[in-house]
DNA sequence: GGCTTGACTAATG
DNA sequence: TCATTAGCCAAGC
């Protein structure tokens, strides 16, 4: 059947992936940069995932939904993309705390790496 | 082809 | 809880 996701159709290269990863996570959910890269197979890409969502255009990709480790937003100097991130996430549900969210009541389950098998 | 950058993570103090 | 350090890896120049 159609493969559910198809990293190349969804942009070049290690983006594209990410991209279809984090589009899986459903509203009211979140998930972690570690948490897509272990989904994409390796999780030392933390970082790499982070990078590709800056340079993320896409609405249609939930990148609100991923946060860092410790349950925070990290945008790295884009103080607005936080406020509309924390203002994204409180709309679909999830409660934050002093600037933190609670990571185990909303940590969303990736799957392992999207099959994209040939 | 090699160096630098970067929205991270885990460990330690 | 916060600050610092070391490690990993892809993209850009």
């Amino acid at each position: 059947m159609e493969r559910p996701i198809k990293p190349r159709v969804c942009g070049p290269g290690f983006q594209g992936r990410v991209y279809a990863t984090v589009s899986l996570v459903p509203p009211g959910r979140l998930v972690t940069y570690g948490d897509v890269a272990a989904a994409l197979g390796d999780a030392a890409v933390a970082r790499q995932v982070g990078w590709a969502l800056a340079a993320l255009t896409d609405d249609g990709v939930p990148w609100h939904r991923v946060i860092n480790a410790q349950g925070r937003i990290s945008v790295r100097g884009d103080d607005a993309r936080a406020v509309v991130q924390a203002a994204r996430l409180e709309s679909e549900g999830v409660r934050f705390t002093n600037g933190r969210c609670d990571l185990r009541a909303h940590r969303f389950p990736l799957p392992s790496a999207p099959s994209d098998d040939e």
